[in-house]
Parts: C-alpha cells; structure tokens; sequence
DNA sequence: GAGCTGTTCTTTTTT
DNA sequence: AGAACAGCTC
C-alpha cells in the first residue's frame, strides 16, 4: 500500500535528484515557479513531477495540460516519459505540447469554435499567409497602408494598440481599418492564423469560465486541467500568458519552470520577463535550481559574471581547466586555423559530435562551410528544412488544404495562380474531394496521385518531374498511411484526417521527415563526406555543430568555439539598454553550452560593417586568471595571411579568399533574383522565363515546351504581378 | 517622376 | 553606417 502511495517517491529516478530538484517535485502550491539555473535538471524536475503527480497522486496524464515552447521539448518530454513508463498512450498525452498545438486540439475538441465565427473545420494558416490576405484586401479595398514590406511586423506589433481601441496607427494610415476586414476574412474562409489559435481559445476558456461562475454547476474540470506544467516559461509572450490564465480557469495548479538569465527571444514578443511576470500574475511561490552539472569550474566562474538576476550558479566540478581566448586576422584565418584544431582534436579521439562552433549571424556560417568542406570536415548546419523549401511540396500541401477546406479561396487562387504546376481540371477536383473520395475511411497514395491528376499537374516533360514524382508519392504514401489509420481509429473519414494531418504538419514544420535531406537536394560535401566516411560511420561518429547562439539554447557539448566575439558583432551592435542585456544572455547561453572546452575568438580585420576589429567587452568581463590566450598572444595579434607557416602556405590562402569570396558573390547576386518571371507571347500565351543573356530569351509555355526568342524582335512581353 | 529630406530599421527565429 | 521607404517640392 505504501509502495502504491509513493511509487516514483521510491524510484531511482526520485532518489537520484538534490534536495531542490526533489523539494520543486513534491511542492504542490497553487502556483509555483521554478528559477533553474542553466544545466540545473530543469527537464528532469519536469518529468520528475509528471511522474510523482501520476504515481503518487493519482492524477490521471489525461488530466495535466505540460506545455512548451517549442516542438523538440514537447517530443522530448514524451519521450522521457515513455523510457520510465513505455506503455504511456498518445490518448493520455493529449495535453502535452505546444501552447499552440494544445489550443488547437482544444479548438477542435472541446471549445465551441462556432461562437467566436469559425467551424469546427477550420484549418490553420501558414504564418505567410495572413500578410498575403493581408495584402490582397489592402488592394481590394483600396487602404492606404504604409510600410507593406513590413507589414507581418505591423500587424503584430499594432495588433494590440488596436485591440485596446486606439483611434490610429502610428504611421497614421488604414492599419486600423485593415484589422477587422482581415477577421471577417478569416471566418469567412474558415482558417485561423498561429495567434488566432491562442486568441479565441483563451476568449472561448474565459467565456466557459464565467458560465461557471454564474451557473454555479461545477463542471470546472470538463475543459481545465487539474495541473498546468509549463516549461521554458521565460520564453512565454502576452498571448500565452493569457492562454495560461484562461487555461488555469478558477481551481487548476500551476508549475511553471524557466530561467530568467536565458531570455534571448524578447525582441520577437513583449520587453518584459515572462518569469517575473508570471510570478506576480499568479501569485506563484519560487524555488531556485541552483546547482548545474554541465559545465567545468572556469566557465561557472565566467558564466556568473553574466547573470543577471541573483543566484549564483552552483558548480559540482572543480578542475582548473581555462577558457581559450584567440586572436585571428580575419574569419578566412579563423576558419582554417578551427578546421586544423578540429582535425587534430578529431585524430587525438574526439568525435565531430561533441564539437560545436556558434556565431552571432547565419551569414558567418558560409566561410566555415567552404573550409570545412575543403578539409574533408563533417559538418552539419543547424538550418531546418520545411515542406515549404520543397517547391512541389508546397504546392501539394495547398491543393491539399484547399480540398479539405473549400471555402480557403485565398489558398484555391494561390494553386491555380502557380507559375509551375497545374492542370485543368485541378479546380473541380479540389472543390469536389470530399464528395468523391474524402468520405471514404482509406485511400491510396496512387489514388490521389490519379485524383488531382498530377502526372499532368507537375509536367511529366519537365526536367525535374521524375524527382517532383518521387516526392509527391513519397509525401502522400506517409500521409495516408497516417490518415487512414488516424480515420479508422477516430472513426471518421478521409477528409477529416487528411485536415488533421495538414493542420498539425503547419504547427510542426513537417516532422513527417517528407523534408529531411535525401541524395537529390544534399548539398555536394554531404554527398562526398558520406562516401569518404562511409555514411553509417559518419552518422556514429558525428558531424561538428554550426549553428547561431541563438539555436545552440538548450544543447550542450563537450568542446564549444564561439567565434567572432568583436566589439559590434558579440555583442552586437545595440541601440538601447535592454537589447545591450539581451545580447548578454545570448553570450551567456553560448558559454554555459560547453561542458569541458570553450574557446572565444575575435578578428583583427572582421570585414563586416560595423563590427571593429576589437575584442567583444564581454572578453574584459570574464577574470583573467580564468583565460588562456593559447599561442597568439593577447597583445601581438596577427597581422597577415598565415604568420610563420611559409609562403606556399600563405598563397595557398589567399587563393582560397578569392575563391571563396568569389562563390559567395555570386551565391549572393542568384539569390537576389529568386523569382519566377512571367512571361506572354501573342501565339504561345503566357509562360515563364528560363534564362535569359544579352541576346536571346527562352521562355517554357504550356502545351507548346521551351521556346527561344531573339530579345530584338521583341516578341516576348514581360509580366510584371 | 526626379530629387530632396527625414525617419525607421537592420540581426537573432518559434509557432 | 547605410538601405529602404515616406512625403514633400518642383
């Protein structure tokens, strides 16, 4: 019976935490926050309390809404859970995830949806889209509204200026008036965007609320949970703080961890500390996390220099091993010198794995890349993929929305608009899917494909329709393996499913793995690294991490090269004082990565504008003693090329700038005209534009191929939309 | 619509 | 620091 009561109380789960993890486990106040310190157990707090409130009070998982911020916490959450309890269901979990994805199976389950203006077959914009529609009732209506090219800013940052009934935007121009068209649009078409999902939730939870203040039956519990657990919670923005209180309802409890020294997304959401601010709003009780297990004593001792809100981090290492700081001439220099450390780190047993390099700016990645790829270094770019990269995955994701939500015109106009895909008969055949296939409880990848008559609709005479085809059957075989099992399991039918499936792939960015990289879109030194390390090897053995500070929160490594730490670039060039503290946490995030190796660097010549060729102040911040200055020394920075290593060397080097500098270029000047230029021809009609030089045009035209055309005759009209 | 002046924003990225 | 834009003048 005892053993019953205190199930996880006696595992080695429980017994394996220090006395804050287990007091932050066992505490039950109405409201609690946790302030973790970085690499303090704060996940394992969280599946540790998940488990105690399980096992030991009997709450049911059904009955817990664990929310996060992000996808990759949500799956790891579960993930853990089901390594302590392998037979956990999808059904009991139904709770957790993200704030959005919970408000969306609320949205479908138990809200009334229909009494904020949509049905319960709504389905959810891609965050692009809302300025498309945006756009289109700007021109429809004729508004005035500045600053388009901004205008996804706008609407976010405005939204609530409006929302609290001011009388005008502050350019002074018809946002305000563009607000409402945009809301009766979306009923309208049935589909709510990512904010919409948290928005009428929270206006239909606190709705639910006062029908239960006022009827006084208790049904409290029908729609709240008894236990909210929120994760990374100083991430949190306005909406889902709102969200949380309306979840909250009168009785649920409310356990929230997060660190307030790891706030580096504040410049997407509101100025304030989610942390503190939650703590105040619910009244909640705060337990600290203070001991880290990652981090060897010296980065502790420099990472406390960098927090900003108390506590100081407990350390649980004690040897003396320093942070290296270097200096390099320019990033080409940095670039080979790191290649040439990482290889001999890698020759003296160190996996690429455990080797990460962060930077402040996505761009800083692509001389790394070249020189990586030159030394035969595996490396892999912390860049995600999407359908959305995938031209004919995007277009199949629309054709696929739009039959599962007819009224989507904005979505319907866009496939039958597209430059590249299309047939015929696609209009009708999207508008008519449920009535002929939809209501069905299984369909075939090869039935759709004959449906929407795709062999047709990606051109079988194109160059890359046998890639397109393979893509297409791909997707749509994962899908309807999914969809049919989802429809016989819920009972109900094709199209239902086929809406759930699009509807979560547009919250989850396609985790289906329908976009993970295969031979067709690896980029060349993918291709070569599998055949020189033999694929499977290099998938043991590992690639080195690039990635920017901001995606290196929540990973750690063995060793970390921060690169680039120059007065402008870290920290970056600020222009008040919160964001100078926000670029703080994001160095401090970087450091406390590492668990035994750091090393900072800094160039004397970054040649970026604005960055000076100074050590980032973030370098003076950390105590002397704690530094290693390696063998470039601190004062004597190195002025050319490649110092003592001889003039082949050094002409080698210069070489590999011009050359590097010179794909860079002209990487730059393609992807500055990425879009496809519509074209029309008095005989042919309208086509587009495949290349084009001083003399000839060649243009590709429904029913009739490639055509080329001597600019001088003039025969070709250029379409501008 | 060219030419001028003044203002705003630039990076980081998840859902 | 410099690009992109708004709004003004001629």
């Amino acid at each position: 019976m005892n053993e019953q009561l205190n199930g996880f109380q006696q595992t080695e789960e429980f017994q394996n935490l220090n006395e804050y993890q287990k007091a932050a486990v066992l505490d039950e106040s109405p409201a609690c926050v946790v302030n973790a310190n970085v690499g303090s157990g704060k996940t394992t707090v969280l599946i540790g309390k998940i488990m105690y409130l399980y096992l030991d009070r009997k709450i049911p998982l059904e009955k817990m809404a664990v929310l996060t911020f992000t996808n990759k916490a949500a799956d790891e959450i579960v993930e853990r859970l089901r390594k302590i309890k392998p037979d956990i269901t999808s059904e009991q979990v139904q709770g957790f995830g993200t704030f959005h994805s919970v408000a969306l199976r609320m949205l479908k389950s138990s809200l009334p949806v229909e009494k904020a203006g949509w049905t319960k077959e709504f389905t959810v914009m891609d965050p692009d889209e809302e300025t498309d529609l945006a756009l289109e009732l700007i021109a429809e209506h004729g508004l005035k509204v500045k600053y388009k090219n901004r205008l996804k800013k706008r609407l976010e940052q405005e939204y609530q200026n409006w929302l609290s009934g001011k009388e005008e935007s502050r350019y002074r121009d018809d946002l305000f008036r563009l607000y409402p068209l945009l809301a009766e649009e979306k009923k309208k078409q049935n589909k709510m965007s990512f904010a919409d999902l948290l928005r009428v939730s929270t206006d239909l939870l606190r709705t639910e609320i006062r029908k239960e203040q006022s009827c006084e039956e208790n049904n409290n519990g029908r729609i709240h949970p008894a236990w909210i657990l929120v994760d990374e919670v100083q991430d949190s923005d306005v909406l889902q703080l709102e969200f949380l209180e309306a979840l909250r309802g009168e009785s649920a409890k409310i356990f929230a961890v997060g660190d307030p020294n790891q706030v580096i997304y504040s410049w997407r959401g509101t100025g304030d500390n989610m942390f503190f601010l939650i703590k105040h709003r619910f009244g909640a009780k705060e337990l600290t996390l203070p001991v880290n297990y990652r981090s060897n004593a010296s980065i502790l001792t420099a990472a406390n220099r960098f927090l900003q809100f108390g506590n100081r981090i407990q350390g649980t290492r004690n040897e003396e091993r320093r942070i290296v700081v270097r200096n390099y001439y320019d990033p080409f220099q940095e670039a080979e010198y790191l290649a040439e450390r990482i290889q001999t780190l890698h020759r003296n047993g160190k996996s690429y794995g455990e080797i990460a390099v962060f930077y402040r700016l996505q761009s800083q990645s692509e001389i790394l890349e070249k020189v990586f790829a030159r030394h035969g270094i595996p490396y892999e770019l912390s860049v995600k993929k999407t359908l959305k990269d995938i031209p004919v995955l995007n277009w199949l994701i629309k054709v696929l929305r739009v039959s599962v939500n007819p009224s989507d015109t904005q979505m319907a106009a866009a496939v039958l608009k597209d430059p590249v895909y299309g047939g015929k008969n696609l209009s009708c055949r999207m508008e008519r899917f449920t009535e002929d296939i939809g209501k069905r409880p299984a369909v075939t990848a090869g039935e759709l494909f004959a449906y929407f008559e795709l062999r047709d609709a990606l051109h079988p005479s194109s160059a890359g329709y046998a890639e397109d085809e393979r893509l297409v059957m791909d997707f749509l075989e994962k899908m309807c393996t999914s969809c049919n099992k989802e429809a016989q399991s819920s009972g109900g039918n094709f199209t239902g499913a086929v809406r759930e499936f699009v509807n979560s792939s547009a919250l989850y960015g396609m985790k289906t793995d329908a976009g993970e990289k295969t031979p067709g879109n690896m980029s060349a030194h993918e291709v070569a690294g599998a055949d020189t390390d033999g694929g499977e090897r290099t998938a043991a053995t590992g690639r080195v991490k690039l990635m920017t500070l901001h995606a290196s929160k929540g990973l750690e490594f063995d060793t970390v090269f921060i690169i680039g730490v120059n007065q402008g670039l870290i920290p970056l060039r600020c222009k008040n004082f919160e964001q100078e503290e926000e670029e703080r946490r994001l160095f401090f995030v970087g450091i406390t990565r590492a668990e035994n190796d750091l090393e900072l660097s800094w160039y004397t010549n970054p040649g970026e504008r604005g960055v000076i060729g100074e050590p980032g102040r973030y370098l003076r911040m950390i105590p002397e003693q704690l530094l290693d200055y390696g063998n470039t020394g601190k004062q004597e920075s190195v002025r050319s090329g490649a110092g003592t290593d001889g003039a082949g060397r050094k002409s080698d080097l210069r070489q590999l700038r011009r050359q590097v500098q010179d794909q860079i270029r002209l990487k730059r000047e393609a992807a500055q005209k990425p879009e496809i230029v519509r074209v029309r021809h008095r005989k042919y009609g309208e086509g587009i534009l495949v290349s084009e030089d001083e003399m000839m045009m060649e243009a590709k035209f429904e029913g009739y191929g490639r055509k080329q055309f001597l600019k001088a005759f003039g025969e070709i009209e250029i379409l501008h939309s």
